[in-house]
DNA sequence: TTATGTGCAAAACATTTGCAGGAGT
DNA sequence: ACTCCTGCAAATGTTTTGCACATAA
């Protein structure tokens, strides 16, 4: 299930795994898009979204399912949450205790096998709450 | 903000929230659509998305932004958490505590203003772990 | 009466897919 | 060589929107 064995080493692969890498931000497919497509301008967006989709099968990156409209993509794969802004919705890593204990919490509440969890935080990120506050704003 | 002062109380919005208000699933915008529909033949689809969104923003019912490819849509509007079965995509609530302090400790590692968080559990559902069990799934 | 809401259809997005040709092993 | 992969474009699925008509207050 979280196997590379298959996957070829492509030009492709690599400089959509290069630049995701560069980022701290968590980029949506299309994003992504823009950044190879400055080093490989042929690249089509099927491409990118296919890989992108394979390398989180394969745990190669992550997928992250969070609100807002478009899926998001980040090169670190160690579990940790996130925050979005409601104002602009940029994704960010928080930096905060993973809880082990609260999947064995779920479990005693549900039927269901459970495998992991998520948590999002929702708020204004500091670039938008200084917008707000500015008398510009309006 | 979570004013519903200026919504007039039409057929159409009635019917919405009174078919959302019949079941413990987590409808899509297209399932109340459904839903709705049998009782109200003629209504469009557009004016259940316009409804759920306006409904949600006053606070009436609640939008649920989990993974997925569509929003949900849920009439308990008290903070709860949220359990999506992997295989079919169904979304059951999770009764346990709500974890008031959480958002402390993420601010503490953010700079945004921090307004609420969610936790979603992923897993399988009991419906399809039978069925994953079953000498029939092959 | 009149601002707001509705139905319908088209548009706007995000994502997936079919296929002929291209490239890694 | 032989499969797997890519670019391209079309298809799909979800949500939003423009507009003429309808309706709640």
């Amino acid at each position: 299930m979280e196997s590379t064995a298959n996957m070829r080493l492509t030009t492709q692969r690599q400089v959509i795994l290069e630049e995701l890498a560069k980022v701290t931000s968590h980029p949506t497919a299309n994003e992504v898009y823009d950044m190879v497509r400055r080093r490989l301008p042929r690249i089509g967006l099927g491409t990118v979204y296919r890989n992108l989709d394979l390398m989180a099968e394969s745990g190669m990156i992550l997928k992250i399912e969070v609100g807002g409209t478009q899926k998001r993509f980040d090169a670190t794969t160690s579990p940790h949450y996130h925050i979005r802004c409601l104002e602009c919705g940029r994704v960010n890593d928080i930096d905060m205790d993973f809880q082990t204990d609260i999947n064995t919490a779920a479990a005693n509440e549900s039927h269901y096998q459970i495998y992991s969890h998520h948590i999002e935080f929702t708020g204004v990120c500091p670039t938008c709450t200084k917008k707000a506050d500015s008398p510009l704003s309006n």
